[in-house]
DNA sequence: GCCGTTTTCGGCCCGACTGTTTTCAGTCG
């Protein structure tokens, strides 16, 4: 039993609780629970073992109880309980926007509705006719988000989603009397994927800006058009979509706006908790004394959280993750501008698209100092890898590229496969002729933690390694993670001078924030690499950089964003350990 | 169900929009 299969059971007990009409804040209870363990980086077994399940935040007696249940036997008798009483298949209905406990609980209780397929064939067949709370509207919409339900597909990934909401923001920019527009949310906290788009824009006719959004040229359906607010679908792709949200505010209460759009719902509840010690309220338009509504503060982030006692949090951060123990704004954490070069960068000699040269001019245009060049090694036979004397034609090219070039500084690498049993698929010697190695798990990922756990440490035992790239080999929205013990991999990192790597690619972003906090805690280095195969490829950077913001990184942890002596130095000092 | 510089009991965050058995409950973020 995973942290993630704990954290699963907690949030189905509050969804079954919920529909069976349970107090709000005892459902709650369980959602934070589920929320607490999901963002766990210590497996729960070692922590029950240790007896320290009730110092987690939110798990009190009850809860632990209940954590030990399901370590011990994999189940928990409330939940089956419960899924005695109301079929499992009900919980799917919950996903279906403008369905939510008390309508799903009507369905089932009064039609016997307990499944998205009874529900399409109830429709369909006219079954809902007189029910309470389902008028002829109600039902289309129903309808309407079954079919978003199964074009959707879930979470976007940050890269797709940044795209479509930069095009939406323009396109609000552009509106007459629009003053400002930004993005908040999970897009704007930098979350791996997110659920929708959320625009805040400042203008003072919000009915009128509401109507030409809900117009705009890229909208699929109107859902929500008021007066300040209103709600789209967006087709991005072919078949997929995605809800954007647009809110209309006064610039006197921007602040107090961006704060309450950007969230997480998490952060927000303990700001508002910690207004209401204070006999204030915070909501979207201010914050204000309860009493006599006389404003606090409203026209900047800033000085609302300052005057809850708080420094300016960075959105990132903004998770209920210890953010609220912050004495000062951290001033060290990485930004894209703190970025000076890119050691992780593909070419035509493997499986790129570009020549050396095309790529160093890109990334010299972007303002970096260096990159290296890391095509891939002989076993990735489908990625066109390198054998050892195609390696060394390639490796004499990038010097030969270095020496004509001006403003950048290009190192001859390598992304060598780490194989099944943890040796590498190049000689030592021949490493050692190399400027910098990445070392990465390509095959083979279905293999224990144990195993890909022992594969990892060995190869970051050579001296010759100094990145592990994409360490956990996960594909958001695609592929889980390997199993692998993380935290022994951290370790191993930072003791034996190895860095590891957040992969910028938004389909990996990799390790992910949770894994940078940890292995920053234990003391390792970074590397945030695009892994770029194109020019374009380097504009992930920065979904690697707000990966790492996410994960609390600050700029010394981070590798690249050192000089390139010191990152010579940071070689030559793990091959100078060697026996 | 959790939790305590108001509290071991009684609280627990806030407002917009929608549909509608028309005065507000349900949903959402």
């Amino acid at each position: 039993m995973t942290n993630a299969d704990v954290a699963r059971i907690f949030n189905d007990v509050a969804d079954l609780l919920e529909i069976k009409g349970a107090d709000a804040f005892r459902v709650n209870s369980y959602r934070r629970v589920a929320r607490t363990i999901g963002d766990l980086t210590t497996d729960l077994t070692d922590l029950a073992a240790r007896g320290e399940l009730g110092t987690l935040p939110g798990v009190g007696k009850s809860s632990a109880a209940k954590i030990r249940e399901l370590l011990d036997t994999g189940r928990l008798k409330q939940l089956d309980q419960l899924l005695a009483e109301i079929p499992a298949s009900i919980l799917d209905l919950l996903r279906i926007p403008g369905m939510g406990p008390k309508k799903v609980a009507v369905l089932w209780r009064e039609r016997g509705i307990d499944s998205l397929t009874r529900l399409k064939e109830a429709i369909a067949a006219g079954q809902l006719a007189g029910l309470k709370g389902f008028g002829e509207k109600s039902i289309r919409k129903i309808s309407e988000g079954i079919e978003f339900l199964e074009r959707s597909a879930g979470r976007t990934r940050l890269g797709q989603a940044y795209s479509v909401a930069e095009t939406m923001r323009e396109a609000v920019a552009g509106m007459k009397g629009v003053r400002r527009v930004e993005h908040a949310g999970s897009l704007r906290r930098g979350q791996e994927t997110v659920g929708d788009l959320d625009l805040l824009c400042v203008a003072a006719d919000g009915g009128r800006i509401v109507r030409q959004f809900t117009e705009l040229p890229y909208v699929s359906r109107k859902i929500v058009a008021g007066e300040t607010k209103g709600s789209v679908l967006v087709e991005w792709s072919s078949g997929r979509e995605i809800q954007v949200d647009l809110r209309v505010v006064p610039e006197a209460s921007f602040g107090a706006a961006w704060q309450y759009f950007t969230g997480s719902k998490a952060h927000n509840v303990r700001l508002r908790e910690r207004a209401v010690r204070q006999g204030w309220t915070l909501n979207e338009y201010a914050l204000s004394e309860a009493a006599t509504g006389k404003v606090i503060a409203a026209r900047a982030e800033r000085e609302i959280y300052e005057a809850l006692g708080l420094p300016w949090i960075p959105p990132e951060l903004r998770e209920d993750r210890g953010e609220f123990d912050l004495k000062q704004t951290p001033a060290d954490l990485v930004a894209l501008e703190d970025i000076r070069g890119d050691l992780h960068v593909h070419t035509e000699a493997s499986d790129g698209h570009a020549t050396i040269e095309e790529m160093a001019l890109a990334a010299r245009d972007r303002g970096y100092e260096y990159i290296c060049i890391t095509d891939h090694s002989v076993s990735s036979t489908i990625a066109n890898g390198l054998d050892p004397d195609r390696l060394r034609a390639h490796a004499a090219a990038v010097r030969a590229a270095n020496k004509r070039m001006r403003g950048i500084t290009i190192w001859a690498g390598t992304e060598v496969d780490i194989l099944a049993d943890g040796s590498l698929d190049y000689a030592d010697a021949l490493l050692a002729e190399l400027d910098l190695v990445v070392a990465s798990i390509h095959a083979g990922l279905g293999k224990d933690a144990r195993t890909n756990t022992q594969r990892t440490i060995a190869a970051m035992r050579n001296p010759y390694v100094n990145i592990i790239g994409h360490p956990t080999g996960r594909m958001i929205n695609a592929r889980e993670a390997m199993a692998l013990d993380v935290e022994a991999i951290c370790r191993e990192a930072a003791r034996t001078g190895t860095a590891l790597e957040i992969n910028a690619n938004f389909m990996r972003l990799d390790l992910k924030d949770q894994h940078a906090r940890l292995a920053q805690a234990c003391g390792a280095v970074l590397a945030i690499n695009t892994d770029a195969h194109a020019p374009e490829g380097f504009e992930q950077m920065r979904f690697g950089v707000l990966t790492a913001r996410r994960g609390w990184l600050s700029r010394a942890s981070v590798l690249n964003t050192w000089p390139l002596r010191k990152i010579a130095a940071f070689v030559k000092r793990k091959r100078a350990k060697k026996d």
